[in-house]
DNA sequence: CAACATATGTCAACCGGTTAACATATGGGG
DNA sequence: CCCCATATGTTAACCGGTTGACATATGTTG
């Protein structure tokens, strides 16, 4: 690999001189920035960016933790902070939790010892506290840690509340939600609290399905459902917190012999681009995500500058109302 | 940020010997080992990995290259990737070309000035001459550039030959196969060779759907069935190169009224979760992802460290019947 | 002609580790 | 008592860029 005194001494040059051209500060005449840029051609160079993030003390790496990128949701998130950072000369660095804490917390720390500029966090298997100590820039995904971590979320509540009030609307008597662990303070189960605020108001019986600490099973989820559906045999509307959750409960009605929508009316979440691949196509709560991820790569970015940024950062949900209610 | 001059000093050594202790060489009593391990705690020192890697000229980052992390198929790659990876002290640095030339040579680029180690290329927009000019290590997914690049595939001829054989078996009378660009020499256009094979061999009547060089989009590929089943209403199997582009014919054949299985059999490629997912569930081409992940992190690991290995890596492909034939 | 903008070079320090070479000290074994 | 393994320190160079300080030279401008 040749280094920037090969490129100087091809040029004729100094080393000051090419690093003035490669960094366009002081002064440089176009003939000497062209024969500089010729020696770098021939010499098919390219700078060393580990030498450069040294110096700087900037790695321009975002790191990215995700339960795991295998799961569409995540991969969808993944790709658009992936195309985000790309825009904004950042690169990621990507980690899997697979939600086990300690490969977590390891990858918090290669994180930091890795010098990357911020982290992104859309995993989050540890106590609050681990989070807190972190001392570079964090934005998390949808979980509040504390008022010096912004966070980047989608208004859950409003979005539970429009997946049962169109249960409702379309005719439903008796209705179950499946979510996550609600131990767990993340906002997602802010759905859960519309579900149930919405079902007590209008005083229609309710199911509550919570899954293990987040498990990504698809045989867990048609389990616990197929449970609850033959114990209650009269639930005639599935709310479920995510679109994967959605495809499950479609299986099991099959399994069951309820028709969708005409028997069992289901609505997802997330609206991932699956939710409209597969048949019937799903009725979703859409997060936005596009959004979200630009936001969130946008927060690092104005960490890492010093610039203020919001704690609060809630997008809004929208409806798409398809073939399952 | 603590260096290794602060943790010395708070020790009461020398940097010599903290790194010593770090590095695990030459002559160090356990006295000291603890005295250094406990200021390197209170001062919650992490060794900067980027001045490391400077030295050693090692960064332990892998690249990987997708056309996009948000396809099931790479996504799946992207998650058993990472976690070989992991396994094996490497990180991930993730790069989507989204199948556009110029963003993938950049993301080369980028990564030779990171100094990656190695990257795996699971992309392939650019021409093979590009390819082999690459002097760090590489290692590609599914297309052979050149014997001096090592490539991992799965059997492709033997994967079509089963689908089709299997769509024969189950009766068709009249099939199409749906694939990528034929014009790229890539290794999946084995399986439309295969295809071709076997469909002329038994003389059935067979059709061809090109899709535009590599695009992901659900919407062409049910344009392109639809036309299809439309103008050849007689076909009876169809054999398509991805799980979702069988999502897309399931669809399709929804739409026209076509009974899966009995009017129409359908078997995907790859077997993403999906597949077993949806109802029916798909019958499809298994390849071995997990295997083929960790083989081409341990084919980088091999070329850093210098050995020898295999250019061709080809692993065998399985046939997952399900409901869809 | 003085003053200043432009253009380039020299030199050295720095980023945060790693390592080789060499010095020094201690204690045990033969 | 000598030799050697063990343990630690000192010093300096190195990885590949970046930058500030300062020197120098040329050309332009009022």
């Amino acid at each position: 690999m040749p280094t920037i005194r090969d490129v100087a001494e091809r040029a004729g040059v100094s080393v000051t001189t090419v690093s003035r051209v490669l960094n366009n500060r002081g002064y440089i005449s176009e003939a000497t920035r062209r024969k500089v840029y010729q020696a770098m051609e021939e010499l098919d160079y390219q700078p060393n960016e580990v030498a450069r993030s040294l110096f700087r003390k900037r790695s321009n790496i975002i790191g990215l933790i995700v339960p795991t990128v295998a799961h569409p949701f995540f991969a969808e998130l993944t790709a658009y902070v992936e195309a985000y950072a790309y825009a904004r000369g950042y690169k990621v660095l990507l980690c899997n939790s697979e939600l086990d804490a300690s490969k977590e917390q390891e990858y918090i720390w290669m994180l930091r010892r890795n010098q990357v500029d911020g982290i992104i966090m859309a995993s989050h298997t540890l106590e609050v506290e681990e989070y807190k100590k972190l001392s570079l820039p964090v934005v998390t995904f949808d979980r509040f840690i504390s008022n010096r971590i912004p966070y980047v979320t989608s208004d859950n509540y409003q979005g539970g509340k429009m997946a049962v009030e169109l249960l409702l609307q379309r005719g439903c008597r008796k209705i179950a939600h499946m979510c996550g662990s609600l131990d767990l303070d993340m906002l997602a189960n802010q759905r859960h609290r519309a579900f149930m605020d919405v079902a007590e108001e209008r005083q229609v019986p309710y199911f509550t399905v919570e899954t293990d600490i987040n498990v990504f099973e698809m045989g867990k989820y048609e389990k616990l459902l197929e449970d609850l559906l033959t114990q209650e045999p009269e639930i005639d509307g599935l709310f479920l917190n995510s679109d994967i959750m959605a495809i499950a409960a479609m299986k099991v009605c099959r399994k069951l012999g309820k028709r969708i929508p005409e028997d069992m009316k289901i609505i997802g979440y997330d609206d991932v681009s699956l939710a409209s691949l597969v048949s019937p196509q799903i009725t979703s709560v859409r997060q936005p995500l596009a959004e979200m991820s630009e936001l969130s790569v946008k927060l690092i970015e104005d960490l890492v500058e010093g610039r203020r940024v919001q704690v609060e950062n809630c997008l809004p949900v929208e409806l798409m109302e398809r073939e399952t209610t």
